[in-house]
DNA sequence: CATGAATGAGGATTCATTCAT
DNA sequence: TATGAATGAATCCTCATTCAT
């Protein structure tokens, strides 16, 4: 909702304007969009908003994207393009499979934490019944690499005999997902109601320690 | 709504509830209003259409709620009432702990499986960051009784030496929130992803099966 | 909305304003929008403009038709109405048939002299490719009468045996539809190659003479 | 035009005009721009559109032709100055009166109907009240010919003793333009209305003898 | 209580046109 | 000449909300 009052200062400066740097132009607007529509959502974003926050104009955004929900699309996409290159990060090969598990489960964990703009963005796509991610090109290449991970280090599980030989890498994803997703995207709720502190590093801290727990005693044979 | 056309036929039909009857009209606001704000969002959706599908008009909701915003906040504070009265329906001291704690996450598990407007709602909640819950009197009332009884539960595991004496009944209340939460809330992203089917009863049971098993297995000693 | 510029001078008031009236307003709109569509056709009309021009808002467009489109058909179809009920005032069957059709073309001559706006928005609607007339309901009721009466005219006349069997109504229609219609339609690019007046009373007269004696001459055996 | 999104792929195909040759740019740009405005009419035409069905880029619309205004203008040049030319094809002089008459009405009459381009054009002019036109240097040319032609004609069939002496050239260009103009420009909604087949060569060639029949009637003594 | 009419303030989108290279 | 990037100014349309009866 916007403030009727007015106390929505406009910032007349900063615009670089008419820097023919196509790219740059275009990862602004996608980086301030972000933010934007991972705020208020895909109705309640404001293209104005975005565009004053950009270093260029509204124009410019119908420019590149063509309509709010291109702009929506194209977030999505970036959101989903920089997972799946950042999921390379964590070596899982280099640790034995319990604490190379345990290692993923954290690394996911930090990284939720500390991508809230996702995780929202997310939440509001699932909103929309993914119904724009359903028709983005590549979506599918985003998982192949985290479950073919996963199933790796399963098998090697197995096979040293640290793991159940019964896991469902997929079903397994989804639990480490669920725990480490729910802490951001549930954060809000869930702390007014329990009234209890989900942000502190020390609760965050505790927290990530029960869920790695939980994962590991699951796949515990 | 406005009339499309001149001769936009109006369909003056199916609505019962003239007579004067406000709990009645009350009631059916709310119940449209909670399917539209779960569907849309609260920016999403739209005065008008929660309107043209109640039994009154759009002057009404104003009558009754005062605003949009007014409305939501009703709806959202219907929804948590109704979990906490339906809470009481799983009778944990009849049964062994494990098994008692096996029932809780399995009627919580069904229980969102089947409220999949209440789970939407509460994202758009967390989009919102809270806000209007916050503002909800009795919001903490809530808590109390899922808390206490989990609490109850563990002191009983604990003393029966089947559950381990470190429980945090909070900290076990929100995993199994998340993994039952999760299930319906990221369904629409999670399976377009991962092209798994998260909605037949089969893939339910087995993830119900799941879930469970990987909350039993924390809170064995 | 506002003309950023300082030459359009805003008439502040004469606006009756929240009169419940729905059928003058609609009226009002309609009106306004008829001189609006002809003048401008359906792409170079501006919403603004018609809406400054009524005694409401641009609102109320939206309220009452839906979109310009929707404002442009009901404009269409008023006007064809309008014709098919003044058609009726030219009575044939008191006269005889030459008469008759003599007094049929000036009529039609004088009706299409005065009613420009009617010729050009016919003109748009072609330019259209009559798409959105073709979307009326009605619409053919329009023809029956002319075509009919002037069946019957022509049966008449070939039974007192002053004009020739093989007349084709529809043809004869088109002719003088044709014939009365470019004298407004073209008049414009006409009068500016052939450096003529079209519009004096003498001018007007003069062809519609010329136009008459055409369609007699062409029907007599 | 713009990219609708980051991979709006470019068609840089046949675009065969890369060669500078400044008169075959202005000629492709004038053809593509004719049947544009002819479509859509002067506010209905899109100078991106235009520019996209062009071999060269929006940039030349404006370096050869100034506005959207100056390229319609120009479009409407040409069009006037290519009948003027085409004109001349009708050998008048070499046929009896009545039998170059009714060879010219035929002309004209196959001429619109083929250059359906051209009609719409004079439609979308005159929509415009003729005001692009009267700009137009050389504008009045077009018609000496027509007018002076026909006046010869005429003479040489009252010499004759075929044509009557009251004829007025003027006159009889306009019934001729009447009846041919009308069957292509009404075309749309007449036969929408009467339930008729205009295009066919069946009802061309039967409309197109009516009209000259219907002409040469009138010029008979 | 109830209803249809009415509306100000925004909100998304489009257009002709110009600029930097 | 030629081209892609950029833009101010509309232009159509929508929304929550209020008024008269």
């Amino acid at each position: 909702m916007a403030p009727k009052t007015a106390k929505a200062v406009k910032k007349p400066a900063a615009k670089t304007a008419r820097v023919n740097d196509p790219e740059r132009t275009r990862a602004n607007i996608i980086g301030v969009a972000t933010h934007e529509f991972s705020e208020h959502g895909l109705s309640g974003a404001r293209i104005d908003e975005i565009a004053d926050r950009t270093h260029t104009s509204k124009r410019m955004i119908y420019y590149y994207f063509g309509s709010k929900e291109g702009l929506y699309r194209t977030v999505l996409e970036e959101c989903y393009r920089r997972i799946r290159a950042i999921e390379h990060d964590v070596d899982l090969e280099a640790l034995p499979p319990l604490e190379a598990l345990a290692e993923l489960v954290r690394f996911t964990f930090d990284y939720q934490t500390n991508n809230e703009d996702f995780i929202r963005l997310v939440m509001v796509e699932n909103i929309h019944r993914g119904e724009n991610m359903a028709a983005l090109p590549n979506i599918a290449a985003v998982n192949s690499n985290a479950i073919q991970r996963l199933k790796t280090l399963c098998a090697r599980g197995v096979k040293e005999g640290v793991m159940r030989k019964d896991l469902d890498p997929i079903d397994l994803h989804m639990s480490i997902s669920a725990l480490c997703f729910f802490n951001v995207s549930n954060r809000h709720t869930f702390s007014t109601i329990f009234k209890v502190d989900m942000r502190s590093p020390k609760a965050l801290t505790h927290r990530k320690d029960t869920v790695t727990e939980m994962i590991l005693r699951y796949v515990t044979p």
